[in-house]
DNA sequence: AAATTTCCGGAGAACGTTTTCCCTGGGTAG
DNA sequence: CTACCCAGGGAAAACGTTCTCCGGAAATTT
């Protein structure tokens, strides 16, 4: 009653358990009628094949962790969502770790991960450096993808964004509409995301006119320090005002009104990831969107078409990395300036 | 190499399998000096037991299923955070499920952790109705506790926030703050909370003036809804807009500003939920906020807390219900009006 | 001193699958 | 007619634990 086994099914077809196993897995060819009488059985009885002895046999559990900084980051929830049907559609099943953005505990999950044998992890790295130890010895056990942020070279596999040619869509798109004096508001973290959209503003605003002063303040990826960078940066009188994500745009958004600054009459406002949150503001905001749904379905291909053999083939496998492009979306924040140099 | 096992670590050891489990496990007690060898030798190998087996063998997976309707929702994140790490402490690992809003997806999700066997389920049910019959089946195979949302009476364990005493703390705020027309604008749904909500909105205002007309207006949970509300209800000017939760409220925030009205100084806004966008609104949003850690603490206690015995005791066994009392958070949106009845 | 209990340890049976053998019978090729 | 092969089926060995017996030695009681 409580539990219907194969042996149940195999009893009430009149056959063995190996057969009953045989028909319901499909592995070998069963005679017509034995196979109608087996899977009659197993439907009467209402059999669901328990998956955890299956996985301890057949060493696969048909499970995917997935380990992230912090699932209250508004960029992950869209991701997590993806990643859930895409792998759900694989026939896996996620098992979800939040890392309260500390490595000590990610390295912690990931271990406990290991323990429940996951097929593969999927993980979006805290930080690039001090989660590298932790994340280079999962690679080495079991299939790992990183997501949205690197670890490092050569650590693992990752899918990412294109990060530069998302800051490339934004400046061209400044300078398209008559924006002449960009600053950035950016997060000095070296998490790759971070490194890599500082670096690429900082190169495309030289290219733009290599004599303008660089204008750019380091804080994290939160409205707060978007709120207080542009007290820094206000003084300065830019006509743009880059943020490396969207949070950090929110919060300049924010105080740039309070100061009395009309976005985008005076001064324009771009952010980066396309949140929710980024077409809700007030004027909404022009931001780079994320292709979260391919990232994710590329995510999941790599993590299934690993080569059969051995888990981690070589001791020196070349490392796959994707680099999906970004879209621009414009929105009110960054309209033509209707308030010329005045 | 790729796998220690107790075999590996007895044989290191000098002892047998069954003295190894015992040393680890800590079930019996072992001698002295047996027991510091087996430790060593699992130190020295790297043993890491295999919670797959240990799973078929004590017909526990110390696996916990949590199932949403939508995590992109944005009262969830946080949610599932506290969830997570509730159940971590108490060593379970959260498998997760997201639903897309569509109770066939569901049923069909909770059917395949059921096939995982996990040993108990978290469900935030995706519809009141129809969700009922698969939450029910589910119910008995495995403990089950139902968060936020009910699902019918008597179906399962349930811990959601006091959604009427929300409310009354809002309408009282707002009588007291000279409030004296307000109107409503919910979620038509059959989710308990959207029910709740707005019969204790009804409730409210008819004990606040029983002469006052009721308005009222129901869509869903959506900024769109909230925008699109506030089309039908500003023409009657009101002085105070009770949106079902944040998203509305934020929505018609946004909509009030576009047809000149000025907020909190014309007409305040409130929300339910207290999301993190809520703060970020302009002005900031005066909404309930859910005690979200006491919500994931209780929902994790009743699933432990399951006496010892038949997973489902009895066919009839008391359904436990916990009602968590809201806060009010009041912020700028509902600031005395400055502009009174001119 | 004998009888009984306690303590420590091992052998081995589960748990519910999958998979490897092996067997049997009937068909086909030589 | 012999030899071989193939399809269909069963017995039983894994997978890596936990846990129930059981046995012997030491400690305690009678």
């Amino acid at each position: 009653m409580a539990e219907v086994t194969l042996r149940d099914v195999a009893r009430a077809a009149g056959c063995s358990v190996a057969t009953v196993s045989r028909v319901l897995a499909g592995t070998r060819p069963v005679g017509a009628e034995t196979a109608r009488a087996v899977r009659e059985a197993a439907e009467r009885l209402g059999y669901r094949p328990n998956e955890v002895a299956r996985a301890l046999r057949s060493r696969s559990t048909g499970t995917v962790g997935l380990v992230l900084p912090q699932i209250t980051n508004p960029f992950f929830p869209t991701l997590v969502r993806e990643l859930e049907h895409a792998l759900h559609a694989a026939g896996r099943a996620v098992l979800l770790a939040d890392c309260d953005d500390d490595p000590a505990t990610e390295a912690a999950r990931i271990g406990a991960l290991l323990g429940r044998r996951v097929d593969a992890l999927l993980l979006i790295p805290v930080d690039e450096r001090r989660s590298r130890e932790a994340v280079a010895a999962a690679a080495a056990r079991v299939p790992l993808v990183l997501l949205d942020r690197g670890c490092g070279p050569g650590v693992a596999d990752s899918v990412a964004v294109d990060n530069a040619a998302g800051m490339a869509l934004v400046l061209d798109h400044l300078a398209a509409t008559g924006r002449r004096r960009p600053c950035f508001i950016g997060a000095a973290g070296t998490a790759s995301a971070a490194a890599e959209r500082r670096a690429a503003y900082a190169a495309g605003a030289a290219a733009l006119d290599p004599a303008a002063p660089e204008r750019a303040v380091l804080g994290d990826f939160s409205v707060e320090w978007g709120r207080a960078a542009v007290d820094r940066l206000w003084p300065a009188r830019p006509d743009a005002v880059v943020c490396a994500n969207d949070l950090i745009a929110a919060g300049a958004l924010q105080r740039l009104r309070q100061l009395g600054a009309e976005v985008p009459g005076d001064v324009a406002v771009t952010g980066f990831d396309d949140i929710p949150l980024a077409g809700l503001a007030d004027p909404a905001l022009t931001t780079v969107r994320q292709p979260v749904a391919e990232l994710a379905a590329e995510a999941a291909r790599l993590l299934v078409r690993r080569p059969a053999g051995a888990p981690v083939p070589g001791p020196r496998r070349p490392v796959r990395t994707v680099r999906l492009a970004p879209e621009l979306v414009v929105r009110a924040s960054s309209a033509p300036g209707t308030r010329p140099t005045s």
